[in-house]
DNA sequence: ACAGCTCTTTCACATCGCCTTCACGCCCGG
DNA sequence: CCGGGCGTGAAGGCGATGTGAAAGAGCTGT
């Protein structure tokens, strides 16, 4: 079981929690989730991510790694707002970390 | 004995009741409804189900866990209409939690 | 054994959501 | 400018699931 903040994976019962909640992930999404939580705070290139999640080894140009980064921020950023948990390294690949979206926020900083 | 907001499910006697009503179900039904609540807000995949519902190990292709979960979705849905207890995911299976037909919107979280 | 009933399984079709791919836009370094 | 790398939205194909109905199996009382 992996926990991130408040964000929870749990990779033998298919489920990810966000404070508790049940995320509604594909197949898809969920794999993707799981490796990159399962590799901490290292930064994994597409063709690792694409190896485990797809079982398969990815086609030079395939997007599918960024469609689903894409799709799996979504659900993570309306789960969990002020939080932000992939990140990209241009050139490299993504790297998963639970950090929060506005550092240095303050109260009297809005507008 | 299992609660879940206005049901209640009494495995020993083998009955559930929707706001104290006796629900009429089905030997197949009771005992699907039964392993679901049981499981609470986990995932359960339709072998699984199958496995402790029917006692037997389920054959590839067979829809006999869909059909019921729609037949307990009918029974729970004319006794509480404005819940939902049976949630689908899509490539896992099902989960069994009682949550408002129309939710306030909440997050990204189960169907 | 038969009739009548309920429960269960199977089937066919409808619908839904997932996955892939494409296209376009932006940013940045050369 | 130009090209690489990435973000993002959308379309189409397709597999997964929802759903109504019919067929099959069992149960009960006579």
């Amino acid at each position: 079981m992996l926990h991130a903040g408040r964000l929870e994976v749990r990779p033998a019962e298919s489920v990810a929690l966000a404070d508790g909640r049940v995320l509604a992930l594909s197949v898809r999404e969920f794999r993707l989730l799981v490796e990159l939580a399962r590799r901490g705070e290292r930064i994994v290139s597409r063709e690792q991510l694409y190896a485990v999640a797809w079982d398969a080894s990815m086609r030079a140009g395939d997007r599918s790694v960024d469609v689903y980064v894409h799709k799996l921020r979504d659900k993570l950023e309306t789960a969990l707002p002020d939080w932000r948990f992939i990140h990209t390294h241009v050139g490299f690949g993504y790297r998963f970390s639970p950090e929060p979206s506005h550092p240095f926020h303050t109260a009297a900083t809005g507008r």
